[in-house]
DNA sequence: GCATTATTTGACCGCCTGGTAAACTGGACG
DNA sequence: CGTCCAGTTTACCAGGCGGTCAAATAATGC
């Protein structure tokens, strides 16, 4: 038998192709409401098919979460304690919000994960992602104990800045709703921000 | 036959219990994962019983759509243009923030709606809740003209509140999991917020 | 009391679901 | 050619789903 690391060509093609389509479908369905059949149709192969390269329906949607959480939060890792306090976090807030414009499909797989008390996700938000944070919240502070920024709680402005950026992914259709249809929310969001928070940070 | 606005005691108490136990499991199932058992189990009743007082499974999700909007949002409809800008505005930041504290099951069942794309409620978004931030916002513009608080768009500053109040409710998990069993996350929002909100509106 | 109507339930149905078994395909290697 | 095996599919199953029906039970009006 092949060892655990050997994957063929086609098996990691085959393998993408599931996590890409039940990606697309748990998004818009959710957990339970995306069927097996979809996400087949979805990778365009047969459901048995799928279950040959993933034990149950479950594994798929735990190696989506696990794929995302690697390479989705990638981007927000870097917070340069030697930078610019406010240019450094607008930046930070420019980058988030960019992601959230950019994996919409992401940011509300997440969003539906965790507003069903992220069942399958816990562990990874009290560990890899807590360290996170509280590593940035270290930057943050020692800004704040410089005078470089307002004082505030760090914790709650990382918050404050995930709430509002996510928010334009997952509550979009109610954005797009309240704003009327010829406006550009990400657009305006993007100015936004940036204004919103240069009043936040400056002392 | 009784004609539509007769409702006998029972019926009223009934149609109730359903409508909560179906608030309830909604919101933490989401709508494919809810089933019928589940709710008539949780209303104390059998499911025929509950299909006798609502013809299908969408229909009990829609009433609980529609008493929701009615009731849930009705704190948020005065927004007092006579009174001292900056303290109606974060009068009001408090009451959308205890709002979604105190019902949270709401707030997520509402959340969760707007993540599938809103199917069963777009039209009332579009209609009169977008009326009613247009009127708020009609106040808050009128506010900055004066130049009784910082100028900046009306419409995004209502959405960074609603971001940044159901954050706390919505991922209430992922609050609680980055900041530890030991911190209070609604007590420190209210503080946050109130500072967070002074600068933003501070000219 | 009785008749009538409103409410409740157990039994049931057809459909869809996640998942399985076994058979089939096509290429690699001898 | 035949063997082998990763990859794929057809046929299928047991259980759960939303929803129906007819019969039983409680209220209600007289």
């Amino acid at each position: 038998m092949a060892n655990d690391e050997a994957q063929t060509r086609i098996q990691r093609l085959n393998r993408a192709r599931i996590l890409d389509a039940g990606l697309e479908t748990f998004s818009t369905e959710g957990f339970s409401g995306a069927t097996l059949d979809a996400i087949a149709r979805a990778a365009g192969m047969s459901k048995p098919n799928v279950l040959y390269y993933f034990p149950s329906k479950e594994a798929i949607y735990d190696a989506i979460l696990q794929r995302m959480l690697e390479t989705w939060l990638d981007p927000l890792r870097a917070l340069d304690a030697e930078g610019e306090p406010v240019e450094e976090l607008l930046a930070y807030v420019k980058r988030k919000l960019h992601l959230a414009r950019d994996y919409p499909v992401e940011s509300r797989l997440f969003a539906g994960e965790i507003l069903r008390g992220a069942p399958n996700m816990i562990d990874r938000l009290s560990g890899p992602l807590r360290e996170m944070v509280d590593m940035h919240c270290g930057v943050i502070r020692a800004w704040m104990e410089d005078g470089r920024i307002a004082q505030s709680d760090p914790h709650h402005l990382i918050i404050s800045i995930w709430a509002l950026t996510q928010h334009y992914a997952d509550f979009e259709v109610q954005v797009r709703a309240v704003l009327g249809k010829k406006r550009d929310p990400w657009a305006e969001a993007e100015a936004h921000l940036e204004m919103h928070f240069r009043r936040v940070l400056s002392e």
